[in-house]
RNA sequence: GGGUAGGUAGCAGAGCGGUCAAAUGCAUCAGACUGUAAAUCUGACGCCCUACGGGCUACGGGGGUUCGAAUCCCUCCCUACCCA
């Protein structure tokens, strides 16, 4: 299939619709290569729970992440003890498309955090400042209402549009402010090597379907292994705290193995939040749609057969 | 057959004469999102309406007391446990 050498794919959608399938199917078709756009599966170790594609046997002493003969990108780039946040990200994306259209290749977006593949298609720049953890650790000792009081009597235009009781949101906020005085408006610029005129691809299985995958996909983790992944990263040092914030399975299992919940809740529960984590999903797309975006639902994949790429 | 504890919104579970369409949690639905984004946060959630207000139906069924009941009394049905 001929495209032109600029267009970009993307492959986005709720968790367990089917993304990674369709990814490497793509590419097997336009000769291309993927680039994950997942908060998760950049960390090593964290296989999974965070569903990454199986690595090809022969290519496992490379290091070349290769999936059903395709090379992945993106894929246990991080430590699970360091962070690795939307600006690495961009960074790493950017540096990847480019590398992939220097060797002729198609790039393809595939991943779930749709915070960062829409940053990263509008070529969103946030402002140059780096997580302060002494900062971060203080503030966090406070209060939603007392952040809110900080950010006012330092930036009363940020404090105007931010979420008042989101303490995540407050303590970034500050943290801009402590550095630079006064939280930037957000730039857009033109996108370097991510083009406006993307496809962008949005698997959407019908409702009942999707929860049925989840739970299905649920039980198949268990039964892999998940639980021991959970236990193995702990004993490698990464501690409890870090699991939970990394959320999902990682967050329910860590609780299960500290014995704060039992395995039937820990199931249940589980299910719930995927379910929920889904929907937010599923929320950010339509807003993005909203905005402007054109995206192409597809209900079932089979369907991109149909679509021009 | 006797006794005790109960029957409250999709579920769990408070309330025990008025301020109760009924706390809270879960589920469900919708939304937000300026370097933690699988994170974090918000709202709706009996039904109807010209919805910051109003109407209707509701706390197992029926009846009663009262100005007024989910809350008190009678009765019936059901559930759990205990004794036979």
């Amino acid at each position: 299939m001929e495209l032109p050498p600029h267009k970009l794919i993307v492959i986005a959608g709720p968790t367990a619709s089917g993304k990674s399938d369709l990814a490497i199917e793509l590419a097997h078709r336009l000769d291309g290569e993927i680039i994950s756009a997942d908060s998760r599966q950049v960390y090593s170790g964290m296989d999974i729970g965070t569903g990454k594609v199986l690595r090809d046997s022969e290519s496992v002493a490379d290091d070349e992440y290769i999936s059903g003969g395709i090379r992945h990108h993106l894929i246990d780039i991080a430590d699970p003890n360091e962070a690795y946040n939307i600006s690495d990200f961009l960074r790493d994306a950017n540096r990847v498309i480019t590398d992939i259209r220097a060797r002729g290749k198609q790039p393809l977006i595939c991943g779930g955090t749709h915070f960062w593949i829409q940053a990263l298609l509008e070529g969103t720049s946030f402002p140059a400042v780096p997580p302060d953890p002494v900062l971060r650790d203080h503030l966090s000792t406070k209060t939603a209402d007392e952040l809110y009081t900080l950010l006012e009597a330092q930036d009363p235009t940020r404090a105007a549009t931010i979420d008042q009781k989101n303490p995540i949101r407050l303590i970034r906020a500050l943290e801009i402010v402590a550095a630079l005085g006064t939280v930037p408006s957000v730039t857009q610029h033109e996108p370097s090597t991510a083009e406006n005129h993307s496809t962008i691809l949005v698997l959407n299985p019908p409702k009942d379907v999707l929860r049925e995958r989840i739970r299905i996909r649920l039980l198949n983790r268990f039964a892999s292994g998940m639980i021991e992944e959970v236990e193995g990263l702990h004993g490698q040092g990464i501690d409890w705290e870090r699991l939970e914030s990394f959320g999902l399975e990682y967050r329910f299992i860590a609780q299960l193995l500290q014995s704060s919940i039992d395995q039937e809740t820990m199931r249940i529960e589980l299910e719930h939040a995927i379910w929920h984590y889904a929907r937010r999903q599923l929320s950010w797309l339509r807003r993005w749609e909203r905005q402007g975006t054109t995206l192409t639902w597809i209900s079932d994949p089979k369907e991109t057969m149909s679509i021009p790429l």
